[in-house]
This record gives structure tokens, C-alpha cells and sequence, in this order.
DNA sequence: GCGAGAGAAAGTGTATACACTTTGAGGCGA
DNA sequence: TCGCCTCAAAGTGTATACACTTTCTCTCGC
């Protein structure tokens, strides 16, 4: 069987010799890195609901194609941190107020289950780890690190998912946990983070007694707390976001 | 201020005037038809744990281009269906027997909340709809129809969610569902869908006697049925799969 | 015969091209 | 002046091009 001629061949540079997985890599995907960037954007507030999310515009700003920018568009809006609509593009999505009070009571259902399963299954050693995050907490909140504290309240949630050795469970709270992110966001939540984090200590504390029975009460009653202390009344139009439509 | 000099125009054919949402259109967009032919060839166990799904293949048969493939097959990794390995592509998942039990976890731990506050408050006429439901898991059961049955068994926890009026959690738990359908594909399930039928059954009438003590205890022992019955134990290896890896 | 390695084939990752849709601004007639 | 129409600018949807990676195969040296 005859070969065709040998194509004309660019000499590349000593082929290392393929380390075949040389470690986790610090950015995996540019698309995940994208995507990242915008939530980080979202989270932290610097891009308010409603904002328009042109393709070009993103893609000239981390200087890849339009490609890469779909693709994390695509992810995000299956997080629901971003709605697309056909034709028309992204924006930075705007959870309905049906939309949060369902969260909320998703949130409410998953996480009294789980926190009674902690309650009686937490090591001596993982609730000493729940104490470093609650110092972490306390330290943020002292030094008003708005960005700091707002990730640290948020994982305290994921964290104790993750404690129970079920990911798909930590998994699923966190994405439950970034749309509450970003509706606490539309909502103005008044609800303080130093009124937060000294509820979640009560928690831990129930949770070092092995008090299941008080540990759900008290975790149902911070969730309502929080929810309690967004704007969701009709009444209250979305002022903030209407008035600073800061663009990126 | 002057415009530059009118371009050619093609003509159109009198612009009809714009219905502007005219349907709800059958297939709303080309990509999600694409994902869900995938979706529902894997439930169908068309297409085995572990199947190479190579984009250009894919595309040539749904005759677009490999764009809209690989947007489907990132769809479909989100929902756990494929795995996709940089540069190598994507394949069927083939969760792992740790994940197997963690999904189940969640779903009890979801849907025995959720059952609980069903219980409570679901009206005569959403009973007489899950009556209905079961009525054409019935059906199906009676028919050896094992798509439709297969569907329906799994929809039963899926229309219960929507019944209490969250769509979240009605999205969250569908999600939860089509992987347990996967999970069930790989380990062989050798729970028979007639004795899933009369559990559904018995946890409806539960619901119709407003006994939320009774139907959690039955939706608990329903999930912890359709596990048990799974060859999770890692003796028993994969036998079906690693020998019948028809290709598509 | 057999392992190593070169090179082609197949496949994925990203950029770009182009058609089509939406949006917005100006112009024209009533 | 107001509304409608037209058309260009901007933006999205899909296909295609091309570079790079993986995988397979065949050959060569031992």
C-alpha cells in the first residue's frame, strides 16, 4: 500500500515527553474562566440585573472569540444567573419574585433534611472546622469586607453539605445558594451579615450538642429570617437597580 | 448629515407584517431538540453508559453543523447524562457507585419533604389528576410498554413536585430523576415496574387521607426500594454494558 | 517476534465568516 | 407634529476553517 508523499512538516520544539497529567492546572477551561468572571461579577453586585451582555463586547474584553463567550453564557443561564432570549441576548437575569420565594422554600426543604442528618452524624473534628468558619465569618464581618463576608455567609451552607460526604448534595445547595446571591441582590436584603452570622452560630452550637430537633428550627428560622428581610412586597419597586445602571 | 450612497438591495417578498410570537413553535430551538434526542436515547438505553459520541457523527445525522452538537453535549454534561473529557471528547456517563448513592440521598431527602407538605396541602382535584397518573402507569405497566411506563414512573415524583406550585423544585427533581434513569440503566435495576406502580399507589392514597406520617414512611421506603434493588454492590460488575457496547 | 516511534487519520478547541434578526434613527407623507 | 416606512447599525445563530491533540497503524531496529 503506497503511501502519499510525505507532507512538507513544521519541526516542533523537542516534544516533552508528555508528563501526561502534570498537575490539576490552575484555569482548567477559558470558558469556565469566563463564565467564573461573570459570576464573580454578578455576586459581588458590580454587574446589576438587567445589564445587557453583548457576545463581542465580552469577547473583546477577555480577548477570545465569540465562541468562548456563548459557551459561557450558555452555562450561566443554566445556573440562572443570566437569562437568554432568542434573537436578543443575555442579560443579567431577574429573578422573579415567584421565583425567590420558591428558591427560599427549596432552600428551606433541602437544608432542614440535611441539617438534621448533621446534627447526629458531624465528627468532633468537623464541627471544630464549622468553628473556623464561623471565626472567618466574624473576622470578615469585622473588617467590613463586604466581598469576603458575602462568600463566607453563602458557604457556610455548602460547606455543611459537603461535611455529609455527599457532593451531589453540595453541588446542588451551591447553585441554590448563587441564585439566592443574586436574589438577595435585586432585593436589597436588609437582612444584616452580622445578624446572619451570629445565627449560624446558634446552629453550630446546636449542632455540637447533637440537638437535631433545634438545629432544623433554628436553621428554618435563619432561612425565613433572610427571607423575611428581602423586599419582596410588590410594593417596593426595584429602585436601586432602575437608578445605578452602572455599565461593566 | 449625509448617508453614503443606498447599497443593492435584494428584494423580499412583501415583509409579511410581523405576527411577532405567532406559536409557541414545536421545536423551539435546533440545539435543545438536538439535546433532547440525546436525553431520551440515553433514558431509552438506546445508547449504553459509556458510548463515544463523536460531534461530527452526531452532527452529519442530524445534518447541522458541529456548533449546535457541542452545544447539546455541554447541555447535557450540566445534567450529569454525558461527561466530556478535554480534547477527548464527549460519552454516556457511567456514574460511579458513590454517586449513585449520594443522588438517592438527595432525592429522599427532597422528596420526603416534599411529600410531607403534599400531604397537607394538595386539593381533591390534584389527587384525582395523580389518580389519573396512576391510572396510565397502569396502563402502560399492562402494555409492556417499556418507554412509556419508564417515563411515566419517573414522572409521577416530577407532576407531584409541580403540584405545590414550585417550579423550581419541580426543575431541580426532574433533573434528579433522569439521572436516577441513567443510574437505574447502569446497575441493572431489577425492581420491577409493577411493584414501583403499587408503591406510587399506595403513597396517593396516603396523601388522599391527608396522612403526611404515612406518606413520607411510604415515599421513604418507595426510594429506598428502586436502591436496594440496584447491583451497587461493587461485586457485581457491569456485566450487561461491558459486553453489549453496541454501537449507535 | 516485539516494543518504540513516526506519521497519518480522526477528533476536539477556537476563530472567523456570513446570513438573518432586532433595534434605532432619519425621512416622508398626511 | 405625528406616525409609518425604510434602511443601516448592531447583534445573534450557524457553518466553516484551521490549528492542535489524541489515537491508531505501520514500519524499523533489536
Amino acid at each position: 500500500m503506497n503511501r502519499p508523499a510525505p507532507t512538507l512538516q513544521v519541526i516542533r520544539p523537542a516534544r516533552v515527553p508528555r508528563p501526561r497529567r502534570a498537575e490539576p492546572v490552575a484555569s482548567a477551561n477559558l470558558t469556565t474562566r469566563i463564565a467564573d468572571s461573570i459570576t464573580t461579577a454578578i455576586v459581588e453586585r458590580r454587574l446589576m440585573p438587567g445589564t445587557k451582555l453583548a457576545e463581542q463586547k465580552i469577547a473583546d474584553i477577555f480577548k477570545v472569540s465569540r465562541t468562548l463567550v456563548r459557551q459561557a453564557l450558555m452555562q450561566l443561564s443554566r445556573d440562572h444567573l443570566v437569562t437568554l432570549e432568542p434573537a436578543r441576548g443575555a442579560r443579567v437575569a431577574e429573578p422573579s419574585i415567584a421565583e425567590a420565594r420558591q428558591v427560599f422554600e427549596v432552600r428551606s426543604l433541602l437544608e432542614s433534611a440535611m441539617i438534621r442528618r448533621a446534627a447526629t452524624e458531624l465528627s468532633d473534628a468537623q464541627i471544630a472546622e464549622l468553628r473556623a468558619h464561623l471565626a472567618a465569618e466574624a473576622e470578615a464581618v469585622r473588617r467590613t469586607d463586604v466581598t469576603g463576608r458575602t462568600r463566607l455567609l453563602a458557604d457556610f451552607h455548602v460547606v455543611i453539605a459537603g461535611m455529609l460526604g455527599n457532593e451531589v448534595l453540595a453541588k446542588l445547595l451551591g447553585d441554590l445558594v448563587s441564585r439566592c446571591s443574586l436574589i438577595a441582590l435585586m432585593y436589597q436584603s436588609a437582612h444584616s451579615a452580622q445578624h446572619s452570622a451570629s445565627e449560624h452560630v446558634a446552629i453550630v452550637d446546636a449542632l455540637a450538642r447533637h440537638d437535631a430537633r433545634a438545629a432544623v428550627k433554628l436553621m428554618e428560622q435563619h432561612l425565613h429570617n433572610v427571607e423575611r428581610h428581602l423586599a419582596l412586597d410588590p410594593r417596593t419597586p426595584d429602585l436601586r437597580s432602575v437608578l445605578l445602571p452602572r455599565s461593566l
